[in-house]
DNA sequence: TCGAAGGCGTAAC
DNA sequence: GGTTACGCCTTCG
């Protein structure tokens, strides 16, 4: 296991925030933690997360609402979100918008 | 309006 | 100093 810097703790906390059924974009998180043009450095940071289930890595998405990718596979990555109540469509999620969390309202 | 293609900035290793 | 990473944005048909 990688080292864990100060990003990787920001961004993995912010994982836990998002609630159950909402999802959230690389592009969005990059700005939360102040770093808004890293978004693939996010995305780089989320696929050295090691514990999936803690910190739930899989509720981030692209910015267009595509899938994106999945450490696990982009298959088990649907399959997780499907179970947050997020439908798919044509490799798009389903009424991106409104399962979109947005941290800047806490 | 939609999909595909190409170019691009950043930090860790 | 080069490579890598789960992407973003613009352009075009």
């Amino acid at each position: 296991m990688r080292r864990l810097t100060k990003l990787h703790q920001k961004v993995y906390n912010l994982l836990k925030k998002i609630p159950k059924g909402k999802v959230t974009t690389y592009k969005i998180l990059a700005r939360v933690v102040n770093r808004p043009k890293n978004w693939r450095e996010i995305g780089k940071i989320l696929s050295q997360n090691s514990y999936p289930q803690k910190y739930p890595c899989y509720k981030v998405v692209r910015s267009d609402g595509k899938i994106g990718g999945y450490k696990f596979g982009v298959k088990k990555k649907i399959v997780l979100l499907k179970r947050d109540g997020i439908i798919f469509k044509k490799n798009k999620v389903f009424n991106f918008k409104k399962h979109l969390f947005n941290f800047f309202y806490e």
